[in-house]
RNA sequence: GGCCCGUUCGUCUAAGGGCUAGGACACCACCCUUUCACGGUGGUGAUACGGGUUCGAAUCCCGUACGGGCUACCA
């Protein structure tokens, strides 16, 4: 018996990764790591109407930018391929084959308007959605209430035809959740679920458990929103692989918006994102904003995620991934539902970007600026920027107008801070302090501050009253770092050149 | 409607029978700061409700309420 740790990730290609999605990565990913297992991904475009095109190099983009690789994929090879679904199409057939042979499964040749039909017929107010269960079945068309011959006719003849499992009758399912611990149904409220399509595409239900067979996963984690089908993946365990081969399962509780599962249309209507990275649907060039392109750090974006129901049982908060590796564990993993809050996530983003060193702030802060229109010549002028503002960008976004005047004089000066205020006596300060600072053999930021002071002083006048008028010239509004900071770095030429530039418009 | 899951400050959560229910985000106040932030200190604020079990319940059991998910030839 194989004991190694395999999970995997299952998405269906039909557009963006959610911050659900991406969890469910991450814990899957941390699962395995923690285990020293194997960490795969497998295609699920069983859907030929919902496929979209660029949604799995979507994933794959995105699964890089999280630094959450997988060991086995599509990209990345792998010893139990194909890794998409729809190439393993002819592996299904068999199996469902083999389930109407030992009597678990049955053919049904409804067509959809009959079982549109049939809804309708069987809908009343106490049942508002008829399932095709043990007490339909036999009043629809199958090979149950078919005769051997017409069963077999109708195959014969090709006619398009579904295969469904059979679901007994009085039975309780039941298994033990790793969050949950023990779930258990009563199978007469489960619906006999197609297994094979009439296209001969698996539907999930078939697919999951061949595939997680095949790949020999050792334990299968998905969300929340799968419990309900679980007992029919149980099901199939049993009759097809035999249920001391199933993978152990988990399912994770669901990310909420404002109401409900959180959903793109949340990201919209409140403002914030939801899909990791940039999403352009293909039909509708409609696009949806991404962690990423907000200005977030993947880092920061990992460790907020990990926090969204689960905790290591300490007060610790920020985490790095090899953090995340070491102390994960399924146990603590919340079996309610988390509402995600996107203040606390841009300060997990804040709380990364002062951790981070400039280093590793530099390439992404250079090309958005880069980006913005700014001239980034000196790597070790923008190290000493970064160095200065980083404290107060809560995203990486925020450094393109926390830093603009450190590359480009301000183009309009808020003007009404100083000009009420503004004098006769101040216009002269600001000339003899051009003198000053002309003359000033050092340039530092200490020597700056006393010279200004000591000028103050002498003219009888408030530094406090100065700084502001002085913070304008520089940097054009009421930010920044220090002002004898910035024109420490700003440097002799282009400090003066600012004074001088101010005092003709104030 | 049925089935399943869940319920501790506004939000994320700690406390898995025993101290004034702890922390973080947000909010408020003060300090620091001659800008705005960062930072520091303090504050407001929660065990859904009702029954049990127990010397003792946020914690275990039952019920109710509320929330969420599922109820497709979608995943």
């Amino acid at each position: 018996m194989s004991t190694r740790v395999r999970v995997r990730f299952a998405p269906s290609p039909t557009g963006g990764l959610h911050l659900g999605g991406v969890r469910t990565v991450l814990y899957n990913y941390l699962f395995a790591k923690t285990h020293g297992g194997d960490f795969l991904v497998r295609i699920e475009d069983t859907d030929q109407n919902r496929y979209v095109p660029g949604a799995e190099e979507y994933i794959f983009n995105t699964l890089k930018w999280c630094g959450l690789e997988p060991d086995e994929s599509v990209q990345h090879g792998g010893a139990y391929g194909p890794y998409r679904q729809s190439e393993r199409k002819e592996s299904y057939r068999q199996y469902a084959e083999q389930l109407v042979k030992d009597g678990y499964a049955y053919y049904a040749f409804d067509t959809p308007e009959e079982l549109e039909k049939m809804r309708q017929e069987f809908r009343t107010e106490q049942n508002p959605s008829p399932q095709y269960d043990h007490s339909i079945r036999i009043k629809m068309r199958n090979s149950l209430t078919l005769s051997t011959n017409d069963t077999k006719r109708l195959l014969d003849e090709g006619v398009k035809h579904v295969i469904r499992i059979k679901i007994p009758e009085n039975e309780t399912v039941s298994f033990t959740d790793m969050i949950r611990g023990e779930v258990s149904f009563d199978t007469s409220t489960v619906d006999d679920k197609v297994l094979l399509k009439a296209d001969g595409m698996p539907t999930y239900h078939l697919a999951v458990v061949v595939d997680d067979y095949l790949m020999k996963i050792s334990h299968a984690f998905r969300g929340e929103e799968w419990l309900p089908s679980a007992p029919v993946h149980i099901l199939l365990w049993k009759y097809l692989f035999r249920l001391d081969n199933m993978p152990q399962w988990a399912h994770f509780p669901l990310i909420l918006g404002p109401n409900g599962k959180l959903s793109k249309r949340d990201g919209a209507k409140y403002g914030f994102p939801v899909f990791a990275m940039n999403w352009t649907d293909p039909k509708t060039g409609e696009l949806t904003e991404g962690f990423k392109e907000k200005g977030f750090l993947p880092d920061a974006f990992i460790n907020l995620l990990a926090l969204l129901g689960w905790n290591d049982g300490t007060e610790q908060e920020i985490f790095t991934k090899e953090e995340l590796v070491e102390k994960f564990s399924m146990e603590r993993v919340h079996s309610a539902g988390a509402k995600f809050d996107y203040e606390k996530a841009k300060w997990f983003n804040h709380e990364w970007i002062k951790k981070l060193e400039v280093s590793s702030l530099r390439f992404e802060v250079g090309e958005l600026l880069k980006k913005s229109g700014f001239i980034v010549s000196n790597e070790d002028y923008l190290n000493k920027v970064i160095q200065l503002v980083k404290d107060r960008c809560t995203l990486l976004t925020d450094f393109v107008q926390q830093s603009s005047f450190f590359f480009k004089a301000p183009e309009v000066l808020d003007i009404d801070a100083v000009k009420p205020k503004w004098n006769e006596a101040k216009q002269l300060f600001f000339a003899e302090l051009i003198r000053n600072y002309e003359l000033s053999a050092s340039w530092d930021a200490h020597t700056l501050e006393n010279n200004f002071k000591e000028i103050a002083a002498v003219n009888d006048l408030k530094p406090g009253e100065l700084m502001l008028p002085f913070r304008i010239m520089l940097v054009g509004g009421k930010f920044g770092p220090g002002v004898f900071d910035i024109a420490e770095l700003l440097g002799k030429d282009e400090t003066i050149r600012r004074i001088q530039k101010a005092l003709t418009i104030f």
